[in-house]
RNA sequence: GGAAGCGUGGCCGAGCGGUUUAAGGCACCGGUCUUGAAAACCGGCGAUGGGCAACCAUCCGUGAGUUCGAAUCUCACCGCUUCCGCCA
């Protein structure tokens, strides 16, 4: 949520930034909002003030004995225009509040200007894609050969844009979030976190998924109890854990890393990527959480993308860092990189991490604060980045490490995790 | 699932219809003292919103209600604790 302050006092500018990101606001009804409800404010506080003195008399007088009857009249005849004013002032408050809440964050000064993912800037380019001297298989292939990936009992069990593992490849899917939790623990000190997949609206409207996106967003309805969501990412349970706490500044930065299903509908992407695992209902994620005193936010989204690199450097899969434009970052997010790991078979980069700051516009939400320097609470600045999304990774060493066999190395990073099994292999798949 | 109790500022905790402008303590900040620190003493110290200064309003789990006036009384909901039952 932006400062509410800004919108106030500059619009226009504001209203001029976020066209940059596809953005349009509704300035007339806000305007029309706000005068009203500045009048009302202070019509009402007039009026209560009026009330509180007059109620305070009335005690000083029957403390005394005295006649109170005059000014038990004079707050009787305020009783009716109080109760309009304050009733209205509350419908007008909460219809500000909700129309400040669909307004996405401000794109920072370095983010590149664009309308889609077409003006997205490559910044960074590490490792050489393989050359193959048979015809590269993809995922589906390669793993339906290995017996360990079965999408159409999926279909069965559940529908499209599920996935059944077995065997090998289910235990290197557990290997790559073993691994990576690992990393991100021993190495780059993250705390390792245990979250709810089944979260509250508050929660989700704290960072961001609500109001606007219910679609794209997986309920579980209850009798009787309050709709509970799957999340879609760690980050929304993770972050949370700050929400309406005041932390002391020796408490940060606060690093988390946790390992979830994330769940999402996947709404408005009929057609897109139905191939393989690219693209599901359920994938695992392991994601990367940093809680920030605002001027260290930017220091700490480089840090928190080079530790998802770190990722796919140790398991040597060649990859990309996209700059996001301002018209395809997410809805909170105020600069994002995603990174982009080579897939053969598609002859592409393709996403498999987002790493983003979102400066304090989750954090205004959440009321997560801490006291700084000046005594007074201030609101942190929130991060996160995938580190990385696990099924994606799963592809992406299924391609880059085939065989003309049909078999796949499994690269040295992992080995430890699979008992150092050095090959997956069609032949060996039922004894795993 | 049954019973009882409890939700008050960063934390602990008093207050149970009108000197509450929310006592007191801890923590924190400033000062005195000290070579320095601690202790002691003195002072300051909640959040949000409106004017942006004085000041005013709102906030005691949430929401309704009673009242001239609610942290305080009533109702509903949420959460926590303890005991019993059930359970991985």
């Amino acid at each position: 949520m932006l400062d509410i302050q800004l919108l106030r006092n500059h619009l226009a500018a504001v209203v001029a930034r976020l066209e940059t990101r596809g953005a349009t606001l509704e300035t007339t009804s806000f305007l029309a909002l706000e005068t009203e409800r500045k009048d009302l404010q202070t019509r009402t506080q007039d009026l209560q003030a009026r009330r509180n003195s007059l109620s305070k008399q009335i005690g000083q007088l029957k403390a005394r004995g005295e006649d109170s009857t005059g000014a038990m009249q004079e707050v009787a005849g305020l009783g009716d225009a109080l109760k309009h004013s304050e009733e209205r002032l509350a419908v007008v408050l909460e219809e500000i509040n909700a129309f400040v809440a669909t307004v996405p964050n401000l794109p920072h000064e370095s983010v590149p200007i664009g309308t889609s993912d077409a003006g997205n800037v490559e910044v960074k380019r590490w490792g050489n894609p393989r050359s193959f001297d048979f015809a590269a298989q993809d995922h589906v292939d390669i793993g339906a050969a290995l017996g360990g990936l079965d999408l159409d009992v999926a279909v069965k069990i559940s529908g499209a844009r599920f996935s059944v593992m077995k065997g090998g490849v289910a235990r290197m899917h557990r290997a790559l979030a073993q691994f990576m939790l690992d990393t991100h623990t021993g190495e780059h000190g993250y705390t390792e976190v245990y979250a709810p997949y089944l979260v509250n609206a508050k929660s989700m409207f704290c960072t961001g998924q609500l109001p606007k996106f219910e679609e794209d967003l997986f309920g579980v309805l209850r009798d009787g109890a309050d709709k509970l969501y799957l999340i879609p990412t760690a980050e929304v349970p993770v972050t949370n854990i700050v929400r309406d706490q005041i932390l002391g500044a020796e408490a940060l930065p606060l690093k988390f890393v946790c390992h979830t299903p994330c769940f999402r509908s996947e709404a408005g992407s009929y057609g897109r990527d139905t191939r393989g695992m690219i693209r599901q209902h359920q994938f695992d994620k392991v994601e990367l959480v940093r809680i920030e005193r605002p001027e260290d936010s930017w220091a700490a989204l480089k840090e928190l993308t080079a530790h998802a690199e770190a990722i796919l450097e140790l398991l040597d899969l060649p990859y990309r860092r996209m700059a996001l434009c301002t018209g395809d970052m997410g809805f909170s997010s105020a600069k994002t990189y995603d990174l982009e790991v080579w897939l053969p078979a598609q002859n592409a980069y393709r996403e498999i991490s987002s790493c983003s700051n979102f400066e304090a516009f989750q954090a205004r939400r959440m009321q997560a604060r801490f006291r700084g320097d000046k005594g007074k609470p201030e609101l942190v600045h929130t991060l996160n980045g995938s580190g990385l999304a696990v099924g994606r990774t799963l592809v992406a060493v299924l391609e880059n490490y085939q065989q003309a066999d049909g078999s796949v190395i499994v690269p040295q990073a992992l080995r430890p995790y699979m008992g150092g099994l050095e090959r997956l292999a069609p032949a060996s798949e039922s004894r795993l």
